[in-house]
RNA sequence: GGCGGGUUACCCGAGUGGCCAAAGGGGGCUGACUGUAAAUCAGCUGGCAACGCCUACGGGGGUUCGAAUCCCUCACCCGCCA
């Protein structure tokens, strides 16, 4: 790896920069300290905010030096979206969301070493500075016509919900934490999404301003689905990185699904793999599609990154068993019990009604759309279809005499636990 | 502060007293075809103890046998004027 710069450029993860070049000396040049923030607007971060922690981990691995920083200030703020004012979450919430978040950038990033990484927070330094403070030494850098410019801002001003000067106000925030870390750890590098780049870009000309430096700033590209629909999320929401809302079984099978041709892509952003093991796999499938052998990898490898290799075994095992061409029946009790362990669960017993079961375990959104499932021929237990609605869980469906996996349509799967 | 326009289901958007659980589109779901893929075609798409009942047209109140539709009021958004 010559040059961190190309590699981030053919993985596909370069899409706005300062300046090319300029950024490309300097990383070639030496250690370069760069940070990436993330604000705590959910409790967990997202397969979207994956692209960015592993943009970083490649900076690292090429001996650069980040700086992981969580918006316990900019997350009581809200940055301005698209679409609709945010809705400001109390500071006890958020401060609970900035402990998990920090937890989960943790494991992906390498904070011993010559390369540690360093973890900080915006509301060390954002708190205790006091208004006056604020306009007179920030504010005063600030023209109203560069931040009224800014897409998101001019896209909300023209929309029917307008904006709030609070969120209007973010751009500056954000530019004070490049400032800031600019300061205290001579951060030169700002990356982030691309829907970013004005707030990166407020933080690189405060700079110029206030030290007469000349900083950088790098985003990635928004990943996008070949379809043309929204990554990262499913009908069942979006794909998150606790395994409490997004179970490893869930995401394991989210990458697995992912379309011929967008994997090539995906193996780029989301896993570690060369340009050689990825053109074979790219090759695979176009010559083998139906093996998927591109989306096993990728949901392996993103699983075990995320989940770790045990957790990724798992529910590698526990998709074969619930997926084999075999009856269902026939797996011994320790793999059906495996692979029961990672869908989602509901109690039950012989004589339950099927669509009652079918909604208790969520497979189904209610009792009216189990039946509709069950009229359109879409409901199967044990993979076997059912077809009449006041069908009830028989005894000879409990597979080891304890468990039935219920399933709508292809691949959306539950199982009802008649306990012991 | 004044005047005018607006707020409908997941989203966009029709609907100006009963025929409205609400047109149409998008999205989503299911089936066929497949490979747990895409594309295509077809059906479905508020809930429940279900020939009925409940919830739902920004919130609250009213008129009426009957309201998404009319009136009052509150909130928010947009525009013009000050």
């Amino acid at each position: 790896m010559s040059d961190v710069l190309d590699e981030l450029q053919w993985r596909g993860l370069v899409a706005q920069t300062t300046d090319v070049e300029a950024l490309r000396a300097a990383l070639g040049a030496a250690p370069v300290t760069l940070y990436c923030g993330f604000d705590p607007t959910a409790p967990s971060l997202h397969i979207g905010n994956l692209v960015q922690i592993l943009t970083v981990r490649r900076l690292q691995l090429a001996g650069h030096k980040p700086l992981a920083l969580v918006g316990g200030a900019t997350g009581l703020i809200g940055d301005p979206k698209m679409v609709g004012e945010r809705t400001l979450n109390p500071p006890d919430v958020v401060a609970d969301w900035v402990d998990r978040i920090r937890r989960q950038i943790e494991p992906l990033l390498d904070f011993d070493g010559p390369a540690a990484a360093r973890m900080v927070n915006n509301l060390e330094w954002t708190a205790p500075m006091s208004a006056i403070d604020f306009l007179r030494d920030v504010g005063k850098h600030y023209r109203l016509g560069t931040m009224l410019a800014k897409d998101t801002v001019a896209r909300r001003l023209n929309s029917e919900q307008g904006i709030s000067f609070t969120e209007f106000s973010y751009q500056i925030l954000q530019g004070m934490d490049y400032l800031e870390l600019h300061r205290r750890y001579g951060a030169s590098l700002q990356t982030g999404g691309n829907d970013q780049w004005g707030n990166l870009l407020s933080g690189v000309e405060l700079i110029r301003k206030v030290e007469q430096a000349s900083v950088h700033a790098l985003t990635t590209p928004l990943i996008t689905k070949a379809d043309g629909t929204k990554f990262g999320k499913t009908e069942t929401g979006t794909i998150w990185l606790d395994p409490e809302l997004t179970s490893p079984y869930a995401f394991y099978q989210f990458w697995l699904n992912a379309d011929d041709a967008d994997v090539t892509g995906y193996l780029k952003i989301f896993t570690f793999r060369t340009r050689d093991e990825i053109g074979e796999l790219e090759r695979a499938v176009e010559e083998r599609p139906a093996a998927r052998a591109a989306q096993r990898a990728l949901a392996y490898d993103v699983t075990a990154l995320v989940h770790g290799a045990a957790a990724a075994d798992k529910v590698v095992a526990a998709s074969a068993a619930l997926f084999g061409r075999g009856d269902l029946h026939d797996l011994d009790e320790p793999t059906t019990a495996a692979a029961v362990a990672e869908l989602p669960t509901a109690a039950g017993s012989a004589g339950d009604l099927l669509a009652d079961l079918f909604a208790a375990t969520g497979v189904v959104t209610s009792k009216a759309a189990a039946r509709r499932a069950i009229a359109e021929g879409g409901a199967s237990v044990n993979n076997v279809k059912i077809t009449d609605e006041a069908a009830a869980l028989e005894a000879g469906d409990l597979l080891h005499g304890r468990w039935a996996v219920l399933r709508r349509g292809k691949r959306t799967l539950a199982v009802v636990d008649a306990g012991r």
